[in-house]
DNA sequence: CGAGTCATTGAAAAGATTCAATATGAGTGG
DNA sequence: CCACTCATATTGAATCTTTTCAATGACTCG
């Protein structure tokens, strides 16, 4: 009834990639996991794409590097628990991305060929790859400039929409870069927003205080207020 | 060995959804094609999705609405053939991006039923989508915002990686957009552009004169430390 | 030809970035 | 526990960029 590691065991019967890997009738998982502590590199944009990663716990910081030297561009994303890096590895040889542990991570890994084999073997598991891009692309989708709103409006957005997931995790820095702004640019908006009393926030946390207001902050966009007749 | 539509078939013969649906070996393609004229709109954001549709010639539109009253909010991305559109039925209810189509476009389209029932069946069905994802999510990262770069070294890295295709389809409009800028700030970097002798431009082409330096523009990173001439 | 749309230009204003100076908090070693 | 250090966050002021608004030029389609 018990298998010898069955804490392991039993926590694959949860995870999505391992039920699509039928753990649950003794199937192998391809992917194998491993703790990785904060700040840890992964991967750097312009390497060739060896292994893909499922993120199992903790939130990683996906980067997109404007020159080839840094290891860190502008931020690009966060993906936590559910979502994969490095299937670009499916369509093209090296990253598009640079990826940091932002916080302590389990990733559960396998190599390109593994994952080829997976795929051409397993009914399941392309459809659990392709859900799960999708559901990461929706959620992924920024705020990218000015275009977008002020400062302030950009901010006020992103706190509606990841109030809750946001507050230990991301620094204001990695926040500022996801939206498209510089730190300093942050500190100012926030301030606006906890001037109009929708936030309440210190250096390490922000908190929504009254969602009515940031929203009123957020939606009047840079159309004043017209209709999109036509 | 002939079929009544023969035509259509053995355009699918060699449309990569249609090898992956068996067409060779007389499997119906899930996907039926229909042509629609520049101008029309596909989807809304926030309709529920129908239909998935593929894209097998022309390219569309993919715009985010800001706020739920407009048909057009910032253009996010252009589709061209051998792209999908509604994937996001797949994980969600609703669409998250309006769609038009900017030329005319070829069309082939499948209820979500109907792709849903092909998924399950179609071994390569699935792993063909993921990668149609994974290629279009490589092709689309745009350039967010002033954080990226100024709008001439936003404008100059886009031709760099787009000026073939670029030229007749997209207009200023759009290419503002996707650039994250209005369209009098793009006039005015390309015409910063072409101050150097980096492109030549009327109003509706685009052409690439001198790559290094249109690269020596977009290189020129924010923190840059060297000047141009001139 | 004329109406309407799209692209360009100019000038003023709004907004963001930069650089420099503090402030805060975490971590370290005494 | 405390001083000390270091990285991160905030603030201020000057500068630069982009947007806005208004006007004009260019092209398309009836």
């Amino acid at each position: 009834m018990e298998h010898s590691d069955d804490r392991e065991v039993r926590a694959c019967t949860r995870c999505p990639v391992g039920i699509a890997a039928g753990v649950a009738e003794r199937e192998r998982c391809p992917f194998v996991p491993r703790k990785r502590a904060a700040g840890s590199v992964l991967h750097v944009a312009g390497d060739p794409v060896e292994r893909v990663w499922f993120v199992k716990s903790g939130a990683v910081l996906v980067s997109r590097s404007i020159d080839e030297e840094r290891v860190e561009g502008t931020p690009w994303a966060v993906r936590r628990a559910g979502s994969f890096l490095g299937l670009e590895g499916l369509v093209r040889p090296d990253h598009l991305d640079s990826a940091r542990a932002l916080t302590e991570v389990t990733l559960c890994s396998a190599s390109l060929d593994t994952l080829g084999r997976w795929l051409d073997g397993r009914r399941a598991a392309s459809r659990l790859l392709l859900e799960a891009v999708l559901r990461s692309g929706a959620r992924e989708r920024p705020f990218r400039g000015n275009i977008d709103g002020t400062a302030p409006q950009r901010t006020a957005a992103w706190l509606l929409e990841n109030a809750p997931r946001a507050s230990g995790q991301v620094t204001r820095r990695v926040l500022a870069g996801l939206l498209g702004m510089r730190p300093e640019t942050l500190s100012r908006a926030l301030r606006a927003l906890a001037s109009r009393g929708a936030i309440r926030h210190t250096r390490r946390m922000v908190e929504v205080v009254d969602r009515t207001r940031l929203w009123s902050v957020a939606r009047r966009g840079r159309s004043g207020g017209e209709r999109g007749a036509d």
